[in-house]
DNA sequence: AACTATTTATAAGA
DNA sequence: TTCTTATAAATAGTT
């Protein structure tokens, strides 16, 4: 559905067929959220990469949906939750394995995803830690920047320093000779001054609510 | 998507609320073979209709999708697959522990904290990823405010439309009686239709470098 | 169901 | 990965 028509088929390229699977997931995960909400039905959406990566949409709760579809269907399913963790429960890792799941978690909801579980409260919240995260990035990146600059222009004047120098010293060398071509019998160079005062410009209106 | 935009709220009218579906329902079911088919992953799509009745695609089959997600869920808001890998290994704490480490890294960065060991072009890059991050959660938020307004203003409506019935009939009992105190003879309760096409204003001036 | 004016999704390219 | 953009598809409101 773009630039050109393409047939239904698996795409050959490793790479495109990724893109795509990227740009497709999020939409096909868009439009079920919307038919989920305009239509008031209950969507379970489960996708398993080629490469068996889980992802999943859920307007209600996926157990719930599963519970449903299964009853409807009469095989029921169940998990055996326990022999997966039997196999990853060495005790000792347990606790570690789970505080990297919560971390990993958090993570994701920094960038805006899985976001489907949280209620307002919890969106509003993740809002301001996000902000407050970007204010701070923003504030060290002008940092940098500024350090940076200060840094390039000492180098110049340095630099215009050595120029003068020199050109002093060949003008006692070469007293008697024709000017040195190339060189601009002024020595200067443009030099701008960069005001970065606005470089945290940043205007925003958020959190009406 | 067509004549003309519409807001993404549960449709009123029962009417075209069921066309939407039907015609949504089909397109969903579309997209959803094509992306298995083009990207050679394996969907399962679960819906229930608002009156409960199931509709659903699957790739493969229904119930092996359905066991292969119980198997993974657990493991769902958990890491790549790599980190189950490392589990079931030898080295499997200190590959963790590392990763948890990183992760750990990774959010408080996000955070704004320990920015310092990070060069100018980290920050930019760590800048748009948060920035992209906190657009999908203000996305998340603003249509959770849609869909608790729409809520409460349908509750409202109920509210009235009782409240107006209940007056009638006390219109008829008491026809004789003096008007109740308390209560508007016009039955008109302010009802502010709020527009929230306006909720994610967020004027921005950033990245000037 | 069919028809379209529009909105959306997205394939390719940068 | 991300952004852009030309084009294909989906679809809201009508008939």
């Amino acid at each position: 559905m773009a630039r050109e028509k393409i047939k239904i088929k698996k795409i050959d390229n490793a790479t495109a067929r990724q893109v795509t699977f990227s740009k497709r997931r999020r939409g096909l995960f868009k439009k079920a959220e919307e038919l989920a909400i305009l239509c008031d039905a209950d969507v379970g959406l489960i996708i398993f990469s080629a490469s068996g990566k889980l992802f999943e949409y859920a307007s209600s709760s996926m157990c719930e949906i599963i519970d449903k579809h299964s009853t409807q269907f009469d095989a029921a399913q169940k998990p055996d939750q326990q022999t997966l963790d039997l196999l990853t429960d060495n005790s000792a890792q347990a606790g570690l394995k789970k505080e990297y799941a919560d971390k990993n978690r958090q993570l994701r909801q920094m960038r805006g995803e899985n976001l489907q579980e949280l209620t307002l409260e919890e969106l509003m919240h993740l809002e301001r830690t996000i902000d407050i995260g970007l204010t701070r990035v923003m504030e060290r990146k002008g940092l940098q920047i500024m350090k940076q600059l200060s840094s390039l222009q000492q180098k110049e004047m340095q630099l215009l320093e050595d120029n003068k120098r020199l050109r002093e010293k060949m003008g006692l060398c070469m007293i008697d000779h024709a000017s040195v071509s190339g060189l601009h019998e002024d020595g200067q160079y443009s030099s701008e001054s960069i005001d970065t005062s606005d470089t945290l410009l940043r205007l925003r209106v958020i959190n009406i609510f």
